[in-house]
DNA sequence: CTTGACTCCGTACTAAGGTACGGCAATTAC
DNA sequence: GTAATTGCCGTACCTTAGTACGGAGTCAAG
């Protein structure tokens, strides 16, 4: 009878799709435990548990959080009397902060489309809204590009900037 | 009159809002060019096209730019040559990656939102439909998560969104 | 002339999340 | 029984965009 073969650290890393090396990684970062070793060979041989760690950890990072959170998030996971509300303190802050990003590469994408829009796509520089916004000092509206709303067709030369 | 004081590098960093430190870092990964060192004592002294760069560099990552993606943008500014369609290209490439961090964050955002709000946020680690969704393996739909059919008061949406 | 601000240089360090290497021991496969 | 795989460990390296440090030289003002 083939004896259930140790879940050894490449097992364990293939059965959590991840790295060997990973694993040892997170071993020194305290997102899972260290092993026991068995065997006498000083060789990791994970619980189930640990398996089950990982693979919390690949779907916690999917949501966005960080090994730090998600050292914690497994520690409230495992704890019995853990309530809810711990957990979702940290979900909602996640989710403020996705929603930070979002809104700030909303801006941009706001910005950039515009420019890309309004860029030709030939000619020579001086005409190409996408230079002239590079050189053209930022307004406090950070990242507000101004195309002015009078938008020409025509090189608008209205910034006679030379270098 | 005063002599027009020499543009040293912290003149430079101060017209250009940035760190001395930063303005020394630039140099050695190319993004400007080493300026002339003046006065015998190999100081730097900065001519003007040089602080506008560094301005053009600002601009640049306000619109999400990497600093490798700055210098090439630089070197085509400065080329007189350079038709518009290289700028453009650059920022249709950026402008793409904007909007494909913007929609997984989306997805991200959407699951999070659809957790927080399913979780009661307070009772029993088993009823927490965050830790239940940490627990059960991501479908091929990446960070889609289950809400457990059964409770809710709705049906639960299969399925719904984009990619 | 002294003081204080500024500048020089190379190198090291930060954050996050890993990846890679080298040399040697243990185990597994054939 | 030998070869190939896997394991161990510490450390170094990767990316990006800087920041910090230390000791020495230089410059401008009072």
């Amino acid at each position: 009878m083939a004896d259930k073969l140790p879940m050894t650290i490449s097992r364990a890393a293939r059965a959590a799709g991840i790295g060997v090396e990973t694993i040892r990684f997170y071993e020194r970062k305290g997102i899972i435990e260290q092993p026991k070793r068995v065997n006498g060979s000083g060789f990791r041989v994970y619980p189930t548990a640990t398996i089950e760690k990982l693979q919390v950890v690949r779907r916690a990072q999917a949501l966005g959080f960080s090994l730090r959170e998600i050292r914690e998030l497994l520690v409230l996971q495992e704890r019995v009397e853990t309530d809810c509300a711990e957990v979702r303190a940290l979900a909602k802050t996640r989710l403020a902060e996705v929603r930070d990003r979002i809104s700030r590469l909303r801006r941009v994408e706001q910005a950039l489309g515009e420019l890309t829009r309004a860029c030709p796509g030939r000619g020579q520089l001086e005409g190409c809204p996408i230079i002239r916004a590079l050189r053209t000092p930022l307004s406090r509206e950070s990242t507000k590009v101004t195309v002015r709303p009078g938008r020409s067709p025509h090189p608008v030369r209205q910034n006679g900037s030379s270098s």
